[in-house]
DNA sequence: TTTTTTACAATACACCTGCAACGTAAAGTG
DNA sequence: CACTTTACGTTGCAGGTGTATTGTAAAAAA
């Protein structure tokens, strides 16, 4: 077996320049071409690495949605104050807001990847994992503040809190308001679901995110 | 001037096949053959109404939000029981969430809008000031009911309410959960925003929204 | 009726698209 | 040293794309 390269990292090139075409030009200018001008190759390597242009996006979207599952384990294991439960699921928030220049590239492309998957159901059925794992997660964390007091359903909690950050980010970036605006929001409703220092901290083991391993394509 | 026609008509059929083909197979399989196809028409006339395809893309956008605007409009204007601000803001926000196929086809077509403006701020701005108006509306709602009582600000409850509904309104076409959890999470969302029956109902005035005319591109 | 203006239809064009086929250079294995 | 396998680069092709151009029928205006 000759010239041994890292297929995984090829790919990733790859995916990055897909990335920044699409988040610049939109997902409908990605075409084989320009991604692999974008990443400085040829469009015949871009075709080794991808059999189909399909493949090769799905690849792409698995990264970001890899990459913000990776940021949210760090942020996560990050705190070793181990703060208030509200403290880590703000944090978490946080990464997954346009808030600054990468993540709003980021957000481009998830946003893209949405519409894109929005008509193709297998293509969705990749990303419904990821959010069904986080809402356990932050429904987890819900419940150890706010244990059934009032009439909050954890569960729907979290939905609501993923489906609204979701639609913050939308909203920041279509430029419908400032990402300080978006935050704004998202305390004021925090306050109502994880009120402030309700309970103090928790065990380590409740908080750990374990982000999937970046799935592997080819040989 | 012969063959008098009604522009405004022909166009709206153009715009109709559009959003159908961009319903059914994405925003990037509308083309101005496909759309004509569909329309069951010539490209020819296609190009006669539209002078360009973005032309023709800005116009189906302003029906979508026209369409939805109306049907808000409709919806305000039909509860004449005038029934409390919560009861009013939950009808109308149901008329946003994907409920049925109809509303299905137009999140799908505004979402990859959405993802399409994402990129070209010309076209964002045309959907601010539509979210613009509506947080406005919102906002006095809620400030109906709970008059400044706890630490809510009604812009910030607005702008979140909007954001949760377009999240929810997101993972429900891109069937992360079904309808009905989105709507259990919505109205427990309400719950806290806009407590049970906290105050009666409100002048009329209060509560109506015009919807815009849908623009006119041409002679 | 003649003329002009509109509403379309048909076609042509230059460009871009995904993908397949072919070529070749190099690195590992025997 | 062969020899085979991999990693590309190049080219070509059939089809789709937006748009400009041209043609034509019909209806209003003169």
């Amino acid at each position: 077996m000759p010239k041994k390269v890292d297929h995984q990292a090829q790919r990733a090139l790859i995916a990055d320049a897909l990335m920044r075409v699409a988040a610049t030009r939109g997902l409908e200018a990605v075409s084989l071409r320009h991604v692999a001008t974008e990443a400085g190759v040829s469009t015949g390597m871009v075709q080794h690495y991808f059999r189909t242009k399909d493949q090769m996006m799905i690849f792409a979207l698995d990264m970001v949605s890899a990459g913000v599952q990776a940021r949210l384990a760090a942020e996560a294991g990050d705190q070793d104050a181990v703060p208030t439960p509200r403290a880590l699921v703000r944090g978490l928030l946080l990464q997954m807001l346009p808030l600054d220049e990468q993540r709003a590239t980021e957000g481009k492309v998830a946003l893209a990847f949405l519409s894109y998957a929005a008509v193709r159901p297998h293509v969705a059925a990749e990303l419904r994992e990821n959010t069904a794992q986080m809402r356990a997660f932050f429904a987890d964390q819900i419940r150890a503040t706010s244990p059934a007091e009032r009439g909050v359903d954890p569960e729907l909690a979290a939905t609501a809190l993923l489906a609204l950050v979701d639609g913050l980010g939308v909203h920041v970036l279509g430029g419908h308001y400032s990402p300080d605006a978006a935050l704004a929001a998202l305390d004021q409703y925090l306050d109502s679901v994880l009120p402030a220092e309700a309970a103090g901290p928790r065990p380590r083991a409740d908080r750990t995110i374990t982000p999937p391993a970046p799935r592997t394509v080819g040989p």
